[in-house]
DNA sequence: CTGTTTCGGGACATCAATGTTCCATTTCTA
DNA sequence: TAGAAATGGAACATTGATGTCCCGAAACAG
């Protein structure tokens, strides 16, 4: 039958949903329940040891997706095209869309220093910084700070902005502009 | 004997030590056990539930504790007093040193909106959109943005300096100045 | 329509964290 | 130093999450 990449549509669906699923109930509550994650898919418990034997498969597998989600957005931002400024915007814009899925990965321990060995030595941080260099090489972004640094208070303020959106302290639409404006000018007047 | 706030000199060393402990490995790991907590304090397990009787109660004293050292920080602050930029640099440099205990509480589902009913409805929180609201009426700070949003910023880049220092990206003394070079300019070079 | 796949949920065993109790030992304190 | 307070650690019961197995029902594919 089909190759391990041919899901049969329906096996891939519920796969997805889990993952979802996951991603949504862990960024809220990282002690979260298997039981609460299936009833979140809407899929017995079963079924989700059916797709992930285990928690820590199951986990290891939600950051994988959120990794792969957030990197696909990274790579559509086109992050090397124009200027620098035009580039965290839209880099911002894309990383917001990504939603839940950030809120899991950033709030996730595991998210640092260990991944699948053999998998991407992230690319994705590879392409941030690389940015952030840039800007810094053409004087746009303060050339004095740390290269990390910047890309923590990217990272801190692009998670700052999900959640404030969750919580209706920021409008759906606007939050990427929001923390553009932030990264700019800081939250300082228009002196 | 003593009232019940007076501590034989023992105990109140032993409770810091365990709620400061709490702070510290809860900081970094939310679902540690309780016998990591014990172990990171140098006591015994059985001593911990002496003074925590369950899980329960010692997060919330965590949090109580937690909660008690910034509000002690940002009255330390003065916040009202000198100009918001002043005023936004102590409040800054005052949350950086609670370290683990801001990154503790900031981290924890239970410190939004689950108080302990007829405890303080957070004297934090006013103090600090007092110290923006100021900051917005009299133009330093962007009037045209919530004071939720501005608010979210700047616990994100505190937080997010805490977590870089923490790491090693950002030294020690300086974090604070970093933060607030943030705050107010943004990640742009001088132009 | 029929055989196959997937699903939901119950029953059960397992396991790790938790909470309790007890006692010998160490540390305070008067 | 002698009595009191505090501690550490072992032993044990409890509990809730987890993982496994199984079977009847529903969804799907040909």
């Amino acid at each position: 039958m089909g190759s391990s990449s041919v899901e049969s549509g329906t096996r891939g669906r519920t796969r997805r949903a889990i993952l979802s699923a996951a991603a949504e109930v862990l960024a809220r509550d990282r002690a979260a329940t298997l039981a609460d994650i299936a009833r979140a898919a809407e899929i017995g418990r079963s079924t989700l040891h059916r797709y992930f034997p285990d928690r820590d498969v199951l986990l290891r597998a939600a950051v994988a997706d959120a990794h792969l989600v957030i990197r696909q957005a990274v790579q559509d931002a086109a992050v090397d095209e124009g200027t620098p400024s035009e580039a965290v915007r839209r880099l911002a814009t894309a990383l917001v869309g990504t939603g839940d899925r950030l809120l899991f990965l950033y709030g996730d321990p595991r998210s640092l220093g260990e991944f699948d060995p053999g998998e991407d030595p992230d690319s994705v941080d590879r392409m941030v910084t690389g940015l952030i260099k840039r800007g810094q090489a053409e004087g746009v972004f303060d050339p004095t700070a740390a290269v990390e640094w910047l890309r923590d208070i990217l990272w801190a303020l692009v998670y700052a902005g999900c959640e404030s959106a969750r919580r209706g302290v920021l409008p759906r639409p606007g939050v990427a502009d929001a923390v553009v404006r932030v990264l700019e000018n800081g939250i300082r007047g228009q002196s």
